[in-house]
DNA sequence: GTTAGCACTCACTTAACACGAGTGCTAATT
DNA sequence: AATTAGCACTCGTGTTAAGTGAGTGCTAAC
């Protein structure tokens, strides 16, 4: 028994039926749908087969078949056509690129927005992170009679600000001594780096100011941790309820559970960080209520280094094939705005 | 038809009970419930006359009374007893001060899970911020060959950095110089006092850098729309799925809808922000998906132009004494982590 | 190898019915 | 005059039974 082309050309289009409807697919359907040139039994005869051969399955006897997850894999790796994106569509990545956005997390959350109600699947998106947090420069700045500014920048451009109070701030010429020593003792470490034996020599040379020092070291630890802290945004969570296959509140909600819990999220996105795209169908996830989801990723480039993903999650009937279309135009269109953004200034 | 100590007696345990079980109450219930003495034949001629006082209806004839709306604000404006917060839920708000939380958008996110998990409904809280975003500090920092880092500072000291690229980036000592000359010239403006005229003064003054002003001006732009621009985090959206009024999905779609919408809930929150503590009934909102929900909002404060506000969501039939008493412990909770916070620094 | 025909399965719908919680009214009781 | 017991009535809910239809698998004919 093989992978015929009839037996493919019934497979795709089960798929493409079930996905459209929801609704098991029988072989009458196809008969008439599909022009074939086949009768409903010989369609019959080869979706036994079929299912024999694990890509479709009955949801109860005598119902029509739905795909399997590994029928799924096949139509994903192997049937899909790609497609191009439309003109609503194109419109409204074009949108997004034209308007002024000028914040990453504004800029996340409207491509979250945009991609949710265009492919009305559950959207989340991390901010770009570089891999490596590490000290780029440090200055310290009088900001009033008693405060001095504490400003760090990372390697990869990412900024923090700090205020630390002080009972008497030195004066300018001595502040601006400071803050070059900072930076030169600093500069290049990793969070990890700043061990007892620089804390140390910092304290001996800062003995002077040393009511500096332990604010300043607890900034630089913030710095580094919020640097490494993957932000995720999430749009469009209301669509798992339009889904037939989650009418079942008690589904729904444990879904919802999962996906509010952004640690989740983060694991699932950083996981799969390291391919442009990636697709995980059904029982293929790991996590429990995720089970008859499927998840699409796809992950943006700044740099080498610094990459965000964005991912898309719906019922395994998902139409993948517009999902990855729109996935690939907004991460060209999200490495534009991000270049551009880049470019210009960056905010932490 | 007076409302008389029975007919409230009456009213309280048709509300208590009916908060607990979301079931309409009948008067046999509350007889053998309630100890008030009564029989259950008094107790119908009673709530014959809350009915027809509109303070409780029939979701449909022979069932038992729901409390509406009106008979919701009369128990939260004078029947309802102020709870005290009960060990678990100390032991919570306790955990969350002691832990070293120091991002405002990480403190805020825990602040929304814990009280939702707290109280099971859906719980959003907006950033604290000032009303006036007015400039305190611009300082210009030579960053490396093609580039200066800009800080700004606002009076509420939230801070923005930027990085401006040029093809040529001036010496020290004559950054230092136009550093305090944009000091002097923008410090206390609002953004819209930055009129035509200051900018022209500036382009005057800074003929020989103009290649500075255009990205300067464009940051400072988007340093006080983003200082004014109010972050909302929300948690527990799950919880909606869980009460049995929300077991219509389409009304949990709507629902949820609404919720998503960020500007929605920022209008929301900003509403309340004047009063300490705002309760609004089903129909009192005016937003139309909300009309069979209520909405409790605290407001906390950092200083008396500083604030932000938590509100829960939850449906009409909600714990208002426990979330009252959750968001007041909270509130208190949060203007301490906040304090402490911004003594040590501020982050933007 | 393909197809027509047919018996069979099974979810889903509808109607009928009984059940029970709850009400409103009336008359008896306190 | 207020309270209560009693009773008829209403109406949502749950159950059962029958009917419907989409779909299958198998067999025999083409």
């Amino acid at each position: 028994m093989s992978l015929n082309d009839r037996k493919i050309q019934i497979l795709q289009a089960i798929i493409n039926d079930y996905i459209e409807t929801a609704e098991p697919v029988g072989s009458r359907t196809i008969a008439k749908k599909y022009n074939l040139g086949i009768s409903s039994a010989t369609i019959r005869n080869e979706m036994s087969d079929l299912e024999e051969m694990g890509f479709i399955m009955q949801p109860h006897a005598s119902s029509g078949r739905i795909p399997s997850d590994l029928g799924y894999r096949l139509y994903v790796d192997h049937l899909m056509k790609k497609r191009e994106l439309n003109l609503e569509e194109q419109r409204y990545l074009q949108s997004l690129i034209s308007r002024d956005i000028n914040q990453i997390d504004y800029l996340m959350e409207e491509t979250a927005k945009a991609i949710s109600a265009l492919t009305n699947y559950t959207t989340f998106i991390s901010e770009p992170v570089g891999q490596r947090a590490r000290i780029k420069q440090i200055r310290l700045l009088p900001l009033d009679t008693a405060s001095v500014l504490l400003v760090i920048v990372t390697e990869d451009n990412f900024m923090k600000n700090h205020v630390i109070k002080l009972s008497s701030v030195p004066d300018e010429d001595k502040i601006f001594e400071i803050s070059m020593y900072l930076n030169q003792a600093f500069q290049g470490c990793a969070l990890l780096q700043i061990d007892q034996t620089v804390i140390s020599r910092v304290q001996h040379e800062l003995g002077e100011y040393k009511g500096l020092l332990v604010p300043i070291l607890k900034a630089l630890q913030a710095t580094m941790e919020a640097a490494e802290r993957v932000q995720v945004h999430m749009s469009g969570a209301k669509n798992i309820l339009a889904f037939p296959e989650f009418s079942d509140i008690s589904r729904a909600k444990s879904l919802f559970q999962t996906l509010e819990e952004k640690d989740v999220l983060v694991t699932l996105l950083e996981e799969c960080k390291s391919n442009d795209l990636h697709v995980l169908i059904g029982s293929e996830n790991t996590m429990q209520s995720m089970k008859d989801c499927s998840v699409i990723t796809a992950t943006y480039k700044l740099s080498d280094d610094t990459r965000g993903t964005i991912g898309i999650v719906g019922p395994t009937r998902m139409d993948y094939s517009q999902v990855i279309s729109v996935l690939n135009g907004m991460v060209h269109n999200i490495e534009k705005v991000l270049r551009s953004l880049s470019d210009n200034h960056k905010d932490g």
